[in-house]
DNA sequence: GAGGAGATCGTCT
DNA sequence: GACGATCTCCTCT
């Protein structure tokens, strides 16, 4: 996909002070940038997931406010990134006003910029490039997002990771179960765009 | 290609 | 002490 990029134009606060519902929708299509030094990773979202603050018992915030999940609790456009299963981090974004829970997994990119160094990441050839990000634990490790980011805001293009504006055409989207839980597993909750090949499953 | 089990550790009970 | 918003490898078809 050669659609052309605009990197310089951050999501504003208000993107995300909204329902994670509407935001995990409206994020499909958009970019997620890695600075990397010199070099700038650049990814376009193409699946999301919304977990709800109340009445989500699947969301890390159902059991309350904790030093863990403190940044989903806090105000919109921050990266909440958590460590699961002892090998993976996961990343999100902080949904609705300071005070109100709510937030959306990024589950599956499509790398654009700096495929060499997303491959070099996660010890892959550049040959498997759809398999580089396709997964939330995968696209953390490609770009290389750690618990250091935990906390980054996402809505300031001065840091090293942050989401953008882009000219790409608004996407069909497609609503799925969400993946991967065991409680409310009934809500579509999970959005992609169908087709795409760098969603994780179909 | 599909299905299943193990790895591995921070967080909360 | 149990479990988890996952991934990879192994086996079988």
């Amino acid at each position: 996909m050669t659609a052309r990029t605009h990197p310089d134009v951050a999501l504003p606060p208000e993107f995300f002070d909204r329902d994670p519902r509407r935001v995990a929708r409206d994020l499909l299509g958009k970019l997620l940038i890695r600075r990397q030094g010199r070099q700038t990773l650049i990814a376009r979202v193409v699946e999301t997931e919304a977990y709800l603050g109340k009445n989500d018992p699947a969301a890390h915030s159902a059991s309350g406010r904790t030093a863990r999940n403190e940044v989903i609790f806090g105000p919109p456009g921050f990266a909440y990134v958590y460590f699961i299963y002892g090998n993976h981090y996961c990343l999100n974004v902080s949904c609705l006003p300071d005070g109100e829970a709510g937030g959306v997994l990024f589950r599956a990119v499509e790398p654009i910029t700096g495929i060499t160094a997303m491959a070099k990441a996660r010890d892959l050839p550049e040959s498997s490039c759809h398999r580089l990000t396709n997964g939330p634990g995968k696209l953390t490790e490609a770009l290389s997002i750690t618990r250091a980011d935990n906390g980054v805001n996402l809505t300031d293009r001065t840091e090293s990771l942050y989401l953008a504006e882009d000219n790409f055409p608004r996407p069909r989207i497609a609503a799925t179960p969400r993946i991967g839980i065991s409680k409310a597993t009934a809500l579509k909750l999970r959005y992609l765009i169908p087709n795409n090949p760098f969603v994780s499953k179909p």
